[in-house]
DNA sequence: AGCTGATCATAT
DNA sequence: ATATGATCAGCT
């Protein structure tokens, strides 16, 4: 494993970013010194890792930004052929008590600021080697992607405090779901019942739709800069 | 085919 | 234990 430095600012970043637009992942690989699994199976966070070396993430805090110095957060994105995102993206873990927050701070919020996307391709039939990474872009939410994403949230938010956690599937939100994120279903976590006791459920992720991080990759091929 | 619920590895 | 990085795999 090579070294790489934190980039100094967001410039540089994106510089080094777009440096490994085309290069396939067993190419970066070999750069780095790591060794490429055959497929995700038990190597499910391989890609994020391998780029966050590459690009010089600072993996030191859990908290933080990974690149704190420049607030900037890192998410691939697996693609098909088209370039079209083929999962969703998590976000964080959804919090369950102490929720005195409001959009303005919520974690989630916070945490969307400021994305550096990586799209990598991710289809199946494409050894995991050969599969190519694509072109980098900064992203902060436009209005209205940030209205979108505040309306799911508050509205989520609020089933939570309200003790309904249990009624709330993936099929809820439009561009922001809530599912299970966690080593099995057998993880447990406190959360506020419906009578606002303490009950056990299992720990929750927020997730973005694929579709939305589809009209990401839109916005920045139409309106381009 | 796409989506939801479940799951895997590693670091701290 | 709980956060990080996500993809898997069965069902519709």
């Amino acid at each position: 494993m090579k070294p790489v430095s934190p980039p100094r600012d967001q410039a540089e970043l994106l510089q080094r970013a777009r440096r490994l637009a085309g290069l396939s992942l067993g190419d970066l690989a070999r750069e780095l010194g790591e060794p490429v699994p055959a497929d995700f199976r038990r190597h499910k966070g391989w890609v994020g890792q391998l780029i966050e070396r590459a690009l010089g993430a600072t993996a030191a805090s859990l908290a933080a930004p990974d690149f704190e110095a420049i607030g900037v957060e890192l998410k691939t994105l697996p693609v098909d052929r088209r370039g079209l995102p083929r999962e969703s993206t998590y976000v964080c873990t959804v919090p369950l008590e102490a929720i005195a927050e409001d959009w303005e701070n919520s974690w989630l919020r916070r945490k969307l600021a400021c994305v550096l996307w990586v799209p990598v391709q991710a289809e199946k039939t494409i050894a995991v080697a050969e599969r190519r990474i694509g072109s980098a872009l900064l992203w902060s939410p436009s209005a209205g992607e940030e209205a979108l994403l505040r309306r799911d949230w508050e509205e989520l938010t609020e089933r939570i405090l309200l003790g309904e956690l249990e009624q709330i599937s993936a099929r809820h939100g439009e561009v922001l779901q809530i599912r299970p994120k966690a080593a099995d279903s057998r993880a447990l976590r406190h959360a506020v019942g419906p009578d606002g006791e303490r009950v056990l459920t299992n720990p929750r992720g927020y997730y973005l739709r694929a579709a939305f991080t589809a009209a990401i990759l839109r916005r920045h091929f139409v309106l381009p800069g």
